[in-house]
DNA sequence: AATCCGGGGCC
DNA sequence: GGCCCAGGATT
């Protein structure tokens, strides 16, 4: 079925068109002045569902901090985060963190260029083995995603559902036959900066497109309609009071959340579920769990913020402590200098804000 | 195969 | 408000 899909597509011309308007036409990111495949590993990671504008300043700052894997792999976990504090998807950086230092214990600190040993680095999939692999070591490795199955699908006509796991495998054969075995790191790259830049996802710029010729979708006008992809589910909201809990030091009470799941490892105000405890019940609520006494105040404001598969609506309110100490092995108490140099997401980053 | 996991920008 | 984005891990 790949052959005949392929069919009357030329691919030698396509290969060339497409990497003659990336010569022209790249965009200079700062992870291609290099071929470093640690660099290439990091915007990789970075860049999975994040905007390029959006990693820049974060890339940037972060082989500042850590030029080299060794200097990654020797970082603290909490330092780690901070870096990465307003990017997402925090487990991102911690199975980086994790994969950094099994490259030094197993490697000998180098990034190795094969499928199955990449693949057994946390965090690296399919589609960040085929990126390292095509543009750091120039395999002609597929690296599908979404950019690339909305390419493919218009210049193929392909209307089957992007969401599902067998479409992507089916795109990662057709791009298998289709890279240029010459320079598959320029055609992968070219790819994903004509997705970003000409073949986007609302009203395609087909006028100027480098490979109109070759695109199946624009010749019947069907380029609006693809790709195919089911929606996502609606988002679950959740009802939180956030406490700013001061003591008499004019000190903060704040949290460290559980190692796994939202969130992981990154700090907070404490929070209570107003679907679970009622306003007046929180000092109790809040002594059982931690076993710290609490005086609330008022309430000073509130805030939405939306994750990708739920809603937070969150309920400021200050309260008041006593304690200049605390067992919970979650809590600190920290003034606001030190709250600053702990990674916060970016919903408590709002909440802190009017601490100032 | 379905669900979980952030945040920002666009329309 | 819905949708998009250089996905992977877990179940």
């Amino acid at each position: 079925m790949i052959k005949d899909i392929l069919q009357n597509f030329n691919i030698e011309a396509f290969q060339k068109e497409i990497l003659n308007w990336y010569q022209e036409n790249k965009r200079a990111l700062p992870w291609r002045e290099t071929s470093d495949p640690y660099y290439i590993w990091i915007s990789e990671i970075m860049l999975q569902q994040t905007k390029v504008d959006t990693v820049i300043p974060y890339f940037n700052r972060f082989i500042d901090k850590y030029p080299d894997l060794y200097s990654l792999a020797n970082a603290p976990e909490e330092e780690v985060l901070k870096v990465w504090e307003g990017l997402g998807f925090y487990s991102r950086a911690r199975n980086l963190h994790t994969a950094v230092r099994e490259v030094v214990e197993n490697y000998d600190g180098k990034v190795p260029d094969t499928k199955d040993e990449l693949g057994k680095l946390k965090g690296v999939g399919p589609y960040t083995q085929g990126a390292i692999l095509s543009i750091a070591f120039n395999q002609p490795e597929p690296a599908v995603d979404g950019n690339v199955m909305r390419v493919f699908s218009r210049l193929l006509l392909i209307n089957d559902d992007i969401a599902r796991a067998r479409t992507k495998k089916y795109f990662e054969q057709i791009v298998a036959e289709v890279i240029s075995k010459e320079d598959p790191s320029s055609f992968n790259q070219a790819i994903m900066d004509l997705g970003a830049t000409i073949c986007t996802p609302k009203s395609p710029a087909c006028l100027i497109c480098p490979v109109q010729e070759h695109c199946r979708a624009f010749e019947v006008g069907a380029q609006a309609e693809l790709p195919v992809k089911t929606k996502a589910k609606k988002q679950k909201s959740i009802h939180y009071a956030a406490l700013i809990i001061r003591n008499q030091e004019g000190k903060y009470l704040i949290e460290k959340r559980p190692e796994e799941g939202l969130l992981a490892n990154m700090y907070q105000f404490p929070m209570v579920p107003l679907e679970e405890v009622k306003l007046e019940d929180i000092p109790a609520w809040f002594y059982k769990k931690y076993g710290v006494q609490l005086q609330m105040g008022v309430q000073s404001g509130d805030l939405k913020h939306v994750f990708s598969h739920l809603i937070w609506n969150i309920d400021i309110h200050s309260a008041e402590v006593n304690d200049t100490e605390v067992k919970d092995s979650s809590l600190r108490i920290v003034d606001l200098e030190e709250m600053k140099n702990l990674p916060f997401p970016v919903s408590h980053l709002r909440i802190r804000k009017g601490l100032e």
